[in-house]
DNA sequence: GCGTGTGAACCTCTTCACAGCG
DNA sequence: CGCTGTGAAGAGGTTCACACGC
């Protein structure tokens, strides 16, 4: 029992890891090698065995480690055994497909609420859940301390998005905007930057001819 | 003129900063400094300067950098000049939404097409775009050569979807599915992978109490 | 004085290779 | 013999701090 520094690309892939091994349960099998997870997840064996040592020793040598254990144990570790549950900002057209796609095959995420401040919107209903208007979102989080957000809103209105959440004492967000926001430290912003994965996968296709 | 090596951390960050200066433009500012960029992109100046660096020397001593000349050098480094047209493979409610939603805001990339393999959709319309068979997917890789595709199709045929594509000699993916996806070496793959990122959130929002 | 460009120190993460256990 | 766990070496990226030019 020791508190252990984590870096965040660490957590990214236990996150694969996670996502493996349920895909083996899923097959029935019980036992899983680090080799088998590293080519599951494109990366060395000895990259999962280093990941998996730093938390503890799950493994059996000249066997492997026990898919469901390892995978209780990662679950632990990323805090992700009883998930927090996701509330959407923006019913939009992101915001609406992101509520009717879900969450299966993620560890027992779903999304609980969606929230608009278009008053032509509220009262309608995506995927069988009524849009809220975003006034109400502090309700939420009276009733579950812990939420994540995604932000989908359009335009400009991210930042006011977020800062609605902030006060209402949201901690965690994932946002679909393409500004940068601005929180508090204790709140943590991830982003989904489609933009920006464009431009890695442009470099890359052109990047044999291109000199500087 | 030499031919630089580069990481994708790199290019990652010369994305924002591009997407900064077309701000900053919008804004009518013709000169910036890296300490602004910095602040924007959520930097330190030094990590700007240097990056900047590794391609040229585009800055003026005791002012900064001239925002026209600086997005440009950026853009012919990522090869976004003239950017791709990108393509979306799945017209579900992800594959709709972000047609509907469109690009505007990135440095000029657009959806250009949309394919389904489900009858039912075919020749219907997705913002003004009818829904065309994948199996035409082909005739717009003979047009154009560089085309990205944005893979958002449900279930578990992301690599049918994937095979069709690099048949048909596309060299560039963004997936927004949750398996894994094999494709030849040069056949470059990125992920959106909403599951992980809530699985990073939720480390993060937890982690301090959790001991290991 | 101000801000860039950059050597050098620093730090973090990855890979290698092997001891040790089942 | 197979596979884990890990010290040691290596690679890559970041930060510091300062010389130089405007």
């Amino acid at each position: 029992m020791i508190a252990v520094k984590v870096s965040e690309k660490s957590i990214r892939r236990l996150s694969h890891y996670a996502r493996c091994l349920r895909l083996a349960k899923k097959r029935g099998e019980s036992v899983i090698t680090s080799r088998q997870m590293a080519a599951n997840c494109g990366i060395s064996s000895a990259a999962v065995r280093r990941d998996l040592s730093i938390y503890g020793e799950f493994g059996k040598q000249g066997s492997g480690y026990n898919v469901d254990d390892l995978l209780i144990n990662i679950e632990n570790i990323l805090g992700t055994t009883d998930p927090p549950s996701v509330i959407i900002v923006g019913a939009g057209s992101i915001g609406c497909a992101l509520m009717t796609s879900g969450l299966a095959g993620t560890g027992g995420y779903n999304y609980s609420a969606i929230f608009d401040n278009d008053s032509a919107k509220i009262g309608k209903e995506c995927n069988g859940r009524v849009i809220r208007p975003v006034e109400k979102i502090h309700e939420i989080l009276q009733k579950e301390k812990e939420v994540i957000a995604v932000i989908a809103v359009t335009g400009g209105s991210g930042q006011a998005a977020l800062d609605m959440l902030v006060a209402a004492g949201c901690k965690a967000i994932l946002s679909f905007t393409l500004e940068p926001l601005k929180a508090p430290e204790d709140v943590e912003i991830k982003y989904v930057e489609v933009s920006t994965e464009l431009d890695v996968l442009t470099h890359s296709m052109r990047k044999k001819e291109r000199v500087y």
